[in-house]
DNA sequence: AGAAAAAAAGAGTCTTTTATCTTTATTTAA
DNA sequence: TTAAATAAAGATAAAAGACTCTTTTTTTCT
């Protein structure tokens, strides 16, 4: 559905937004080591959310990456939409050239409310949601609990 | 979340399927014509599908594709298995390693249920049921209605 | 001012998916 | 028994996605 990249986007908007207690800013090399991410390609993508303003950043020594003002309310979708682009919402099932209710393939009847779920639940889930969830215990950013039982 | 393979595949075989009045062989060129898919790309997808008994074919002149008695009870989640495998229900959102709901990311709860209703209408849904929404003239295998039509 | 730290940018590689082209094998029919 | 039709197989290529490495720019601290 989304790509890899997008979760890496996901996951490092939240892991921002968790540590932002210890201290605001956080190096790249950092947040990589503790999603398990490769650093410069998680660089990259980061850098897209900060010209989105959806996370800020800071060079030079003590520089980083942190949340600001708008993070926590940022929908998901808005990530989903930096990232791979609502196009992946409107592709068809059965990889025709496009899909349409008008001319529908034999599957758009089946997906298409799954789709239009997927895609309301990237609307009303914001950043702030997910760390909610973290932070009660009831999910992780990492597979393994490391992380999760340091926090 | 299917390939677009995949979707050639599961078209390939309702063109035949409905096809099968007409004649019961059809060569691949006249496949990928209909369908607008690439000739030879088409070509290896139906080969893989006729290894696993789906479709039939033979060789020679007046020879090509076509349904066998297998063909119209197959569900799609075996065409999804010849094609992609089955992995692609057991991945993560956000792209962990992998999924868990012992170890669930902060999405996993939204999706996961829709995930195990596509899985589950791929288990229920059969090639016939598709041919029938086609035959009602409630769906179509191409996106430009010159075939529809022509049936 | 100069050194060091860190993000930003750019170029390049690897992998997977998707697609094309070419050759071979099989079958039919004249 | 030869020629033609056609699927099968194999090799190659193009495109996209995922990832790496190197250099540049900005900032801070001494
Ligand atoms: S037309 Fe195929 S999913 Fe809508
Ligand atoms: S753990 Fe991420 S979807 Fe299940």
């Amino acid at each position: 559905m989304i790509s890899k990249t997008c979760g890496y986007a996901i996951r490092g908007i939240v892991f921002l937004s968790l540590e932002q207690n210890k201290s605001t800013k956080h190096g790249i090399l950092e947040i990589a080591e503790d999603l398990q991410i490769p650093q410069h390609f998680l660089g990259k993508i980061l850098q897209d959310l900060v010209r989105r303003g959806i996370i800020s950043s800071i060079k030079g020594p003590h520089g980083g990456f942190f949340v600001n003002a708008k993070t926590k309310d940022t929908p998901l979708i808005e990530v989903v939409e930096a990232i791979d682009g609502l196009g992946i919402f409107k592709k068809c099932f059965l990889g025709r050239e496009e899909c349409s209710s008008i001319n529908p393939c034999p599957l758009h009847d089946e997906f298409d409310g799954c789709r239009s779920a997927i895609f309301k639940t990237f609307e009303n889930l914001k950043i702030a949601d997910l760390v909610t969830k973290i932070e009660n215990g009831d999910s992780y950013l990492s597979l393994s609990n490391d992380f999760a039982t340091e926090i």
